[in-house]
RNA sequence: GGACCUGUGGUGCAGCUCGGAGUGCACGCCGCCCUGUCAAGGCGGAGGUCGCGGGUUCAAAUCCCGUCAGGUCCGCCA
C-alpha cells in the first residue's frame, strides 16, 4: 500500500517516486492552483505539494503518490526532519474521511486529560505519545536482550491465582464453576517465581503485569508492568549485577547513552543524609547533624535527642507566610516544630530563635550547614527518625526538580531493616516481605533486638522514585519459622497463608534471590515525563475509571446470576 | 477517609478579589478570496446548561452551601 514512511525521506531520495499513507496534518491552500498538505504517520511529517485544488481535511486518511524533490531555494524548513525536500506532482487518494479532531494533533498544547483519555486513539497520534510508546518498546526489547544474554529463562505465570492475604489489596475474580469462591489477580508473581526456583528453572524473568487495588497516583496505576526476575544460587551482589545490566541496557536503548555504573548506599546512610529511603541525588541539600552544636543549649526548642538541619540555597527570600506553610508541613509530617534562620550579610542569622542562640551555636550552625548569605536554614529537633524524615520531606519539597528533568541519578539502597514498625497486636512488621533473608550475623538479634536486624533487601532508586525492590529469600525452614515467630505468625497461620510455598520448600529449595522493577516508572523518567500515564496506552484516571470505555460498569443480571453474585447497592442519601 | 487546585463555545486561556446583558483573546470549524506556504494570509460566519443543584440579591460565570468530575498530595501501596 505504501513504499516509504513519511518521516524517513531525505535529500538523497530526490527523484524517487513514492507512495505514502497517513493522516492530513496542516493544510496551506493558495487557491485552485497550489496547496500544501502536511502528511503525518508515526515516523514524522512531510510536505506534499498539490498543483490543483484538493478537498482533504484535518485527520483524513489519505495516500499520496508523487516524486521526492528538493525544495526550491529559500523554502527549506529547518524545523522539520524532512524539511529539505517535499513530494511533488502529487495525486491524492482519500482512504477515509474524518470528523474534525476534538483537540489539535500536535505537541504544542495539551488538552485536559479527561478529553485526551476519552479520545485516546486521537491522542496517541501525537508525536509525543508515539515517541513514548516507541521508547517503551525499546526499553522492553533491551531488557529482554539483557536478561536473555545473562542466561535467564522467560516464563509466564498465571493471572488467575490464589488470594494471598499479605500485602496490598488484590482484585478478586468470581469463579463461575465454583460459586462463592474467587481467584485473585496477583499483586506480583512473587510466590510463583519462588516456586519456579524450587522447580529448577534457575534463572527466571518475565515482563509481568501486576495488579494492586490501591489508590492511584502519578506514579501508580491499578495495573502496572514490572521486570520480575529471580535467580538460584545467586547472592545479593549477583542479582544487583543482573538488574544493573538490564536497567543500563534499557537506558541506553532509550536515550542513546549508557549511564555510569550505579552507586550504592546503605539504608541507614540514605536516611541520615537524605531523610528518605529513596534519595534524589540530582541535588545536594544534604541533612547535617547539629546535635553536638546544641548539646549544652539553653534553647528549649533544641533540647531534643537529635537536631538536624538543611540549608536551602536562596531560601532567605521566602516570605513569612511561606515559612509558616513549611512549619505546618513539618508538623503534619510529625515534627513538633520547625526552626528557621535566614542567613544575612556577615554572615549572620535572622529568625525568631536567633536571639536565644549563643555566639558559638551561631557559628557552628553556619559552619555545619555551609549556608551563606541569601540561604535559609531549616532545623528540626526531635527523635532521630522524625528529624531525618521531616527534613527529607522538606528537602524534596524545596529542592527536587520534576522527576523527568535533569540527569538520571540511579542509586542502590541496601541493608534495609528487617522490620519496620509494629502491627495492631504490637508485633514487628516485615519491612519488605516475610520471606526476606536477614544478614547471617544479625540472626542472633531476632530474639534480643528485632529492630536492629538488617535484611538482605535492596531497592533501586532513580531521581527519587523507587524503581523496584528485591531481596535474598529465606530457603531454610528453621530461619523462616524464626522470622514468622518474630512477626507473630504461628505455624498454623503460616501453613494456612503460605502453605503451598512452605510445602514446596520441603522438597529441595535452592538458595535464591530476586528483584522486580517498574517499567512504567523507568520508561516515564527516560521519556522525560512526570506521570506514568504518559507511557501507558490506556491508563485509568485517579478514581480508577477509563473515560474511553466507561469502565467500570454494572453487569447484566444474567451475568451476575451465572457468577453467583448478588450486588448490594449502598443505600442512597 | 482527608487536604489543596481546576471546571467558561470543539481546544487552550482571560474574566471571578470589587456581582450589573455570555464580555474578551488565541486556535480550530464552515463559506469566499489567494500560485511557495510551513502555527500561511485576508474577508465573512456559525458555535455557550459559565460542570450540576440549592441559597443570598433587584441582579450571580463572579458571593455562600452542597454535589459531581479531573489533577496533585496525605493515608494506603508486605
Amino acid at each position: 500500500m505504501r513504499t516509504h514512511l513519511c518521516g524517513v525521506l531525505r535529500a538523497g531520495d530526490a527523484g524517487t517516486t513514492v507512495r505514502l499513507c497517513g493522516w492530513v496534518g496542516r493544510r496551506r491552500e493558495h487557491g485552485e492552483h497550489l496547496a500544501f498538505v502536511d502528511l503525518r504517520d508515526h515516523s514524522g511529517i512531510i510536505q506534499c505539494v498539490i498543483d490543483n485544488s484538493v478537498d482533504v481535511r484535518s485527520e483524513w486518511v489519505i495516500a499520496v503518490t508523487g516524486t521526492v524533490r528538493p525544495r526550491p531555494d529559500g523554502t527549506v524548513n529547518p524545523g522539520l526532519d524532512t524539511g529539505e525536500i517535499e513530494i511533488g506532482d502529487c495525486t491524492v487518494e482519500v482512504l477515509n474521511e474524518a470528523e474534525p479532531p476534538p483537540f489539535p494533533v500536535d505537541d504544542r498544547t495539551d488538552a485536559d486529560e479527561p478529553v485526551r483519555l476519552r479520545y485516546r486513539y486521537v491522542d496517541l497520534r501525537r508525536p509525543r505519545m508515539q515517541r513514548n510508546l516507541r521508547l517503551r518498546a525499546r526499553v522492553n526489547a533491551a531488557i529482554r536482550a539483557a536478561m536473555d544474554r545473562q542466561g535467564f529463562c522467560e516464563v509466564e505465570t498465571p493471572l488467575l491465582w490464589a488470594p494471598t492475604p499479605e500485602g496490598s489489596r488484590e482484585f478478586s475474580v468470581p469463579a463461575r464453576l465454583h460459586h462463592g469462591s474467587f481467584y485473585a489477580l496477583p499483586q506480583s508473581p512473587q510466590l510463583a517465581k519462588q516456586l519456579l526456583m524450587v522447580g529448577g528453572v534457575d534463572r527466571y524473568y518475565q515482563i509481568a503485569r501486576c495488579l494492586r487495588d490501591e489508590d492511584l497516583r502519578a506514579d501508580r496505576q491499578f495495573e502496572f508492568t514490572q521486570l520480575d526476575m529471580e535467580a538460584s544460587f545467586a547472592t545479593q551482589d549477583d542479582v544487583m549485577g543482573f538488574v544493573t545490566e538490564a536497567v543500563l541496557n534499557a537506558a541506553e536503548a532509550a536515550t542513546g547513552e549508557r549511564p555510569p555504573d550505579i552507586a550504592r548506599m546503605t539504608w541507614a546512610d540514605a536516611l541520615d543524609r537524605y531523610g528518605t529511603d529513596k534519595p534524589d541525588l540530582r541535588f545536594a541539600m544534604e541533612l547535617v547533624d547539629l546535635t553536638a552544636a546544641f548539646a549544652d543549649t539553653g534553647v528549649k526548642a533544641f533540647a531534643a535527642p537529635v537536631v538536624k538541619a538543611i540549608g536551602v540555597p536562596g531560601g532567605a527570600s521566602f516570605t513569612r507566610s511561606r515559612l509558616d506553610q513549611l512549619t505546618e508541613q513539618a508538623k503534619r509530617a510529625g515534627a513538633s516544630g520547625l526552626a528557621w534562620f535566614r542567613v544575612t550579610a556577615g554572615p549572620a542569622l535572622e529568625g525568631p530563635l536567633d536571639r536565644f542562640l549563643s555566639e558559638s551555636e551561631r557559628g557552628r550552625v553556619l559552619e555545619k550547614t555551609g549556608a551563606g548569605e541569601g540561604d535559609l536554614i531549616l532545623a528540626v529537633a526531635d527523635v532521630y527518625r522524625t528529624a531525618c524524615t521531616v527534613l527529607g520531606m522538606l528537602r524534596n519539597a524545596l529542592g527536587s526538580p520534576p522527576v523527568g528533568q535533569g540527569p538520571h541519578r540511579y542509586v542502590w539502597v541496601t541493608d534495609f531493616p528487617m522490620f519496620d514498625g509494629v502491627d495492631a497486636s504490637g508485633n514487628p512488621q516485615a519491612a519488605h516481605h516475610p520471606f526476606t533473608m536477614p544478614y547471617a550475623e544479625d540472626l542472633p538479634l531476632l530474639d534480643s533486638d528485632p529492630a536492629a536486624v538488617r535484611s538482605q533487601a535492596y531497592d533501586l532508586v532513580l531521581n527519587g522514585w523507587e524503581l523496584g525492590s528485591g531481596s535474598v529469600r529465606i530457603h531454610r525452614s528453621d530461619i523462616q519459622s524464626k522470622v514468622f515467630a518474630t512477626l507473630g505468625i504461628t505455624d498454623a497461620d503460616a501453613e494456612a497463608r503460605f502453605g503451598f510455598l512452605l510445602g514446596a520448600f520441603r522438597y529441595g529449595a535452592p538458595p535464591h534471590a530476586g528483584f522486580a522493577f517498574g517499567i512504567d516508572r523507568l520508561a516515564a523518567i527516560l521519556a522525560g515525563e512526570e506521570n506514568i500515564r504518559e507511557v501507558i496506552a490506556y491508563p485509568k484516571t485517579q478514581s480508577g475509571a477509563d473515560p474511553l470505555t466507561g469502565a467500570p460498569s454494572p453487569l447484566p443480571a444474567a451475568t451476575l446470576a451465572e457468577l453467583g453474585i448478588r450486588v448490594v447497592v449502598p443505600p442512597g442519601p
